[in-house]
DNA sequence: GTCACTATTTATAACTC
DNA sequence: TGAGTTATAAATAGTGA
């Protein structure tokens, strides 16, 4: 933005685009920041050039980052249904087309949640005592499905990988419980 | 930054942060993209007003966030680790602790990625096949602790459950199954 | 709330060291 | 490389319709 108007495209001179880069980069990541302290508002920035090594990322907590990335991934479905309806009546579809769209979704998101509960209870973030009472029969019987195909697979494997076959690649599952915890 | 010289805190007037926040966020998604096009750079904004339905993100593309999203997650761990050393051997700490600190960061790496392998498995996002084989031994044995952990919590939450037990919330379990796709 | 307007502040492209 | 300088382009705070 200065001495000369740039035009918005790749700068093909490396010299003068890893300038620019560094330079807006930092710019950017001052503006993200200025908007979130000015307006309470969670903003982040990912830039990722491909030559460095690090991402440039602001807020620089990871945590605070997680947070925000997690927002959005979390919410995103909910976003995207959103964002569905009112391209819907933008472009004024039937209202029976809609609902149909809606009811889909929502089937979906149903599905997506249950998942995740089961998700949450096999991996032990959460309990089954805490679940709603109205999600109980649905995840038991997910979770008792799944349960059968892991040990399904727990003991078929057991059987396939006692004499050692796991295709060309050296095996050294049987020594390397020893230093399990400091690879 | 104009007609004054605007000072790096919340705006308490309303009227004005909402101004001020919808025109930055414009400017903000704006120099995004013109990092991105002229240096060809990863980049990508999340912005999230409290009040907003939607998060502003850039790029608009789903598919493209998410792919920037999980590189970043999935080498956050190894920038910790950079940015950890960078800060060791700024602040000149002797070798030996950065040494002790690398150790404790890879044992802690090793045992996120098992517990990440057996999420997966206890998912059904992978197989036990797929899995590189110098991680199976590690791998089995948490996974058959994690199974008998459900097991039992699914004994114990059996046992309990029959008489209706779940405190003074109303259960619909047992005629939810019926609509366990259509909620 | 949202568009223009415009006086200013800020960002930065080109340059130098 | 990187840090500083400067002229100019862009962003935007305050304002009014």
């Amino acid at each position: 933005m200065a001495r000369k108007k740039v035009k918005l495209a790749f700068i093909e001179n490396a010299t003068s685009r890893k300038a620019t880069s560094s330079k807006r980069t930092k710019g950017l990541v001052k503006k993200t920041q200025e908007l979130s302290v000015l307006c309470d508002i969670d903003a982040c920035a990912i830039i990722f050039a491909k030559d460095a090594q690090v991402p440039v990322v602001w807020p620089s907590s990871e945590a605070e980052i997680k947070r925000i990335i997690s927002n959005y991934r979390d919410n995103s479905d909910m976003y995207q249904l959103q964002r569905q309806l009112d391209q819907q009546s933008l472009s004024e579809v039937n209202v029976i087309k809609t609902e149909e769209k809606v009811e889909r979704i929502q089937r979906k998101n149903r599905d997506l949640q249950i998942e995740n509960m089961v998700t949450d209870i096999m991996t032990g973030k959460s309990t089954i005592e805490q679940v709603d009472p109205c999600d109980l029969s649905d995840l038991i019987l997910v979770l008792e499905n799944r349960m059968k195909s892991v040990q399904h697979r727990l003991k078929v494997f057991g059987k396939n990988s006692n004499p050692r076959s796991q295709g060309d690649r050296t095996m050294e599952a049987s020594t390397s419980g020893a230093n399990h915890t400091s690879q």
